[in-house]
DNA sequence: AAAGAATCTTGACAGCGATAAGATTAAGCC
DNA sequence: GGCTTAATCTTATCGCTGTCAAGATTCTTT
């Protein structure tokens, strides 16, 4: 008669069956990752049969989908929490440490996240409304660095160069192509980065608006 | 007798499989991706049955790296050949330019060399080594830029860095997370990249070495 | 020409996503 | 309360996948 949690997992009718099938499945993922992630491996986990979760989800890609969401709405929630009084550049810097840290934290996610898998054009829309949340929380940094309107030409540039270079190297990093060297750890690793292209660009940008 | 092509192809032996698999394998690969290329649809394409690709390739992972090596040496020829009398900065721009053009050429092959399909740790020698050289030619055009001896610690960093920019600007184009806008096509929206990236760079990286 | 090795096929197995049809429980209605 | 209906979960099954074992065929070597 208790409504809401059903303790009599012996048998059948489970109960909010969705958000168990979500954790599991979140587990699972970050053990096996998002390619070897298996249905029937998730419902096994939860003690129910393999098609249970047809009937929570219309099929594997939205239950991926689903823990994706989850992971940019996380994304965008470190993203946001920044230190108010901090300078332009410990704004930037904490903002790149931040991303490349969650990245690190969830490799599996991250690459859920950010892989082929979800990546079709019949994507999932509150997977790409979470996206666009998420990547509004970093424009949102950017723009307070270089104190420009939100939505002004050269910050969404600078928005999306600086994603991309966070992005690139956590996933160099994940996919095992670079591997951050032992002393230092990624902190530095990053920062290094960040003042090779910072010299790089100075030497070899000079001109301003070819084309 | 003729003892190198075998034109016989209606029964049995085909004679130097290996190249033909490989062939389809990259024409496959192309049309529907690395993971859902499939060993049999391979084996199909060229004729034969669905198990005689284990007489060439240890498994499909086998094939896979090897198709994702050629990739490598591709990237790698390409990137080689630049143009010696060209500016610091057109120098630079030209490197970026020719790896996320051949990234966008060939979204489903770069997708294979840099995704998590062959990221594991007993990775084939031959691909690890491809790569690497293909990382070698991005070293020595970074080098070139900074003037700066091949294995500086400048060097390393300013190539890594621009590799994570580029890798990353591909990736989230080729996932579809971003896309270059129609007008100026790919062209200018990696170079307004750069020139955000410079901007926020600048104003964002006048501490050098904090720690 | 005979023997052996290389190459390719047939047959089979386990694991996967997915659907259809049936069993069980919960909820709504009188 | 009891009946009806909908929601939930299970069993059975299909087609597809990678992979192995065993047999058939062809090439190579002697």
């Amino acid at each position: 008669m208790a409504q809401s949690a059903k303790n009599k997992r012996d048998t059948y009718h489970v109960g909010n069956l969705a958000p168990q099938l979500l954790s599991a499945a979140a587990e699972l993922l970050a053990e096996v990752g998002p390619a070897k992630l298996s249905l029937r491996a998730v419902s096994e986990r939860v003690g129910v049969s393999s098609t249970a979760a047809y009937h929570h989800f219309a099929n594997r890609t939205e239950l991926l989908s689903q823990l994706a969401a989850q992971g940019f709405d996380e994304l965008g929630r470190v993203l946001r929490q920044r230190d108010d009084g901090a300078s332009l550049n410990a704004k930037l810097r904490g903002g790149v440490r931040t991303y490349f840290a969650f990245a690190r934290r969830n490799p599996a996610l991250y690459q859920l996240m950010f892989g082929a898998e979800l990546a079709t054009e019949d994507m999932s829309p509150a997977l790409r409304i979470a996206r666009e949340a998420a990547f509004g929380e970093l424009k949102q940094l950017i723009a307070e660095v270089l104190a420009k309107p939100l939505d002004s030409s050269e910050v969404r540039s600078a928005a999306l160069a600086s994603w991309s270079y966070t992005h690139g190297l956590a996933s160099l990093v994940i996919h095992g192509v670079l591997q951050p060297p032992a002393e230092g750890g990624d902190e530095a690793f990053v920062m290094k980065g960040l003042q090779g292209l910072s010299l790089l660009l100075q030497v070899g940008m000079n001109s301003a608006s070819e084309r």
